[in-house]
DNA sequence: TATGAATGAGTGTTCATTCAT
DNA sequence: GATGAATGAACACTCATTCAT
C-alpha cells in the first residue's frame, strides 16, 4: 500500500496534492468511506475528476494518505524519555490520557478507520500491525514490572497487554466515535484504575 | 426493524423460509455482507430470485433474521440461577468462558455482525442496545460487590462494567473473528484474572 | 375484450366477484391503473391473491369490469323520447348537463379511463368506438336541423358533432378529473351557449 | 424540472448531448414513454449506457429535454404583430391553422406528451401551465371583441377561451395523434367556422 | 499537469400470473 | 372455489476509473 503515486515536482502540484488530501478528509468524514464519491473529493478540492488519479491510485490510496497524515500526530512514543517519569502508574496514566485525548480529537477519522478496516482487507492488516508494535512495548513493560515484583506475576504479559489496550481503545471508540455519553475525566480515571488494579500495581508514589 | 414480512401459513412456506435463512447465513459468511448477492441466496436456497421477498423485505431484513436466530443460542442469562454458584469469581469465570465459547462457535457470524454494524446504522444501534442490557446487569453486580466490601469501591460501576465487557468482547473478536492466534485456555484464564484483579476480588473460595 | 371469465354459479361466487369489482374500483381510483397492484385488490376484497384469476383474466379484464359497471349508469340515451322535449336548444342543454353531472359524479373513474386509454391499446379503441356512436347520433341531429333550416348549413355535420362533443368532454375532464376550478353552472351555461351559437340555432322558444 | 444536469463544456460534449436528444426522440416515438428503455437510447446515440446520465438525471429529464426542443418550434406567438392582420376572423383562422399544422408535423411527439401527462404528475402540471398562458391570451382577445360589440357579450370570456381551445386541441389529437381520418382542410374550415359562430363574429371582411 | 467526457459492469427489487393443494 | 406460495423476467442507475485533448 504505497501512499504515493506521483510525487509532485512543481509548486502547483504540491498545492493540488495537499488540497486533495484536505478535501478527501472532509468528504470521508462527512459521508463515510463507502458513500464518499471520488467526484465529491475532486469537487471539494476544486479540481477536475481525473486529477485525483494524477496523485493517487484510487480511493483506497487517497484514504491511506489521509490516514497517514493523521497517524503522525497520533504517535506519542517514548513517553518515559520525553517526560522523565518512571513511576509505572503515572506513566500508564499519562499514556492513556494522551491516547484518549488524541482519539477524541480525531474521533471522526478513527470511526472511519474502524469502518474501513471492516471493509478493506489491507487496512485491517495495517491496523493489526500497528497495534502489534504498541502491544509488544506494553508487554515488555509488564514483564519488567513482574520481574521487579511490582506486578501480578501470574498474568501472561502479552495477552494482558493486548487485553488492556483493547479495553482502552474500545472505550475510546464508544465514547468518541460512537459518541456514547461518558465524562472524559471519569473515563480516564476509571481506565487507569482498572489498569493499575489489573496489574496489581502498588499505589502511586505520592507526587 | 421487524424481522418478518410474511409469516408462512403452510408447511411448505415454513420450509422455504427456513431454507432461505440457512442459505443466507452460508452466503453472508462466505462473501461478507456487502458482496453477498440476493440472487446467490435464492440460488443457494433453491428458490426463484423473487421468493426471498416473500418472506423478507430485503437484504437487511434477511440478515437480521440470520442474526436473530444466532442471538438466541448466544444468550446465556441467569447464570447464577442456572448453576447455583454464588462465588463472584467463579460466576465471572463461567460467564466469560461461555461468552468466549459461543463467540468462537459463531465466529464468522460475529465478524459479519461487526462488519455490518460499521456499514448499517440500524445494526449499529441494535448492537449498542443489546450490549447495554448486558452491561447494566454487570454494573449491578459490581455495585453489589462494592457494597458488600468485596470489590474496589473507588471504581465507577457503570464504566467498569462497560470497560471490562469491552475488553472481553474485543479479545474474542481478535482471537476468533480475526483469527489472531491465541490459545483459548490461556486467553480465558488471563481475562478472568484481569477481571478479578481489576475489581480487586478476594481469591476464590477453595472449591 | 370479453369481460367475464367464469360466470359464478354459486351464491358465494357471486358475492366474491362483486366484492372484487368493488375492491378493484377503490384501488384503481386510489392508486391509478399503473400503480394498482393485483394483490391490493385481492387484499381489499378479502380474498387470496390467486382468487382474482378465478373471475378475471388479468388486470386489464378486471378494470374493464369496473368500467362496464359504471358505463351503464352513464348512458342516457333517448333523451327526446324520455322527456318529450323537442326544442333542440333545450335538448342540447339537457344532454350536456346530464353528461357533465355524471362525469362529475364519476370523475375519478373518468380520469382513470383517460389514463388507461393512453396506456392500453384496447381501451383506446374501446373509447373511440363508444364516442363514435354518440357522435353519429349528434351528427344526425345536426343534419336534421340544417335540413329544417334551423342550423348553419355550411357546417360539416360529422366534424361539427365531433368537435362540439370533444369540447364538452374535454372541459368535463379539466373541471372534474383534473379539478381545475370552474363553477358548474357557469360551465354548463357557457358550453350550451357555445353549442347554440356554433350551430347558429334560433333562440330557445320561451318556456 | 430543470432540464440540464451537466452543460457540456467541450465540442464533443455538445455533440453527444445533441445525439442523445435525437436518439431519445426516436426511441420514445417508436416505443412510447413507458416501454422505452434507457439502454435503447444510449444504444441509438452510440454511447455507453452510463453516458446518458452525464447530461440528464434520468428518463423523465431526457424526455423533458426532447419536449423542450420541440416546444420551441411550436410556439407561434404574436401572430397579429407578425402578420399585420387585424380582422379577428382571419386571425383566428390563421392561429388555428398554424396550430393544426405544427400539431400534425409533430404528431407522434404530441401523442407521447399526452401519454406522459397521464402518467407523470410533473408533465401534467407543465401542460396545464403552458395552456393557461395561451388561454389567458385568447380570453383577453374575446373580451376585447365583446367590448367592441363584435362578439356575443353573454359569453364568459375565460371559459369560452378555454372551451374553444380545448375543442381545437382535442380535434388535433384525434386527427393527428390517433390518426382518425379527417381531411385537413375540412377540419380547419369547420373549426374556424365553429369559432366564428360560437363568438358570433361578423362575417370576415371581403379580402 | 489538468481536464471532463466517456465508460460499462453490476444487482436489488417488483408484481402479474400460475398452480399444487 | 379458494388458497397463498412460488415464479422469473425486466431495467434504471451509480461511480470508480480511463484517456484523448
Amino acid at each position: 500500500m504505497p501512499v504515493e503515486r506521483t510525487i509532485p515536482r512543481s509548486a502547483r502540484g504540491i498545492r493540488t496534492r495537499a488540497a486533495l488530501i484536505t478535501a478527501a478528509r472532509e468528504v470521508f468524514e462527512r459521508d463515510g468511506y463507502l458513500d464518499a464519491r471520488m467526484s465529491d473529493i475532486s469537487l471539494a478540492a476544486g479540481v477536475a475528476a481525473g486529477s485525483v488519479y494524477t496523485y493517487f491510485d484510487g480511493k483506497e490510496e487517497i484514504f491511506a494518505a489521509v490516514v497517514d497524515q493523521v497517524q503522525e500526530e497520533m504517535l506519542h512514543p517514548r513517553l518515559r524519555e520525553r517526560t522523565g517519569i518512571t513511576d509505572p502508574r503515572r506513566l500508564i496514566d499519562l499514556a492513556n490520557r494522551e491516547y484518549l485525548r488524541s482519539y477524541k480529537k480525531n474521533a471522526r477519522l478513527m470511526a472511519l478507520l474502524e469502518q474501513v478496516a471492516q471493509v478493506d482487507e489491507n487496512f485491517r492488516a495495517l491496523r493489526l500491525q500497528r497495534s502489534a508494535a504498541f502491544i509488544t512495548r506494553n508487554a515488555r513493560m509488564i514483564r519488567g514490572l513482574q520481574e521487579a515484583g511490582l506486578a501480578d506475576s501470574s498474568l501472561d504479559p502479552e495477552l494482558t497487554a493486548h487485553a488492556l489496550s483493547a479495553m482502552v481503545s474500545r472505550m475510546a471508540y464508544l465514547a468518541f466515535a460512537l459518541e456514547q455519553p461518558m465524562p472524559f475525566e471519569r473515563l480516564a480515571t476509571t481506565l487507569n484504575q482498572l489498569w493499575a488494579n489489573a496489574l496489581q500495581l502498588a499505589p502511586a508514589a505520592a507526587s
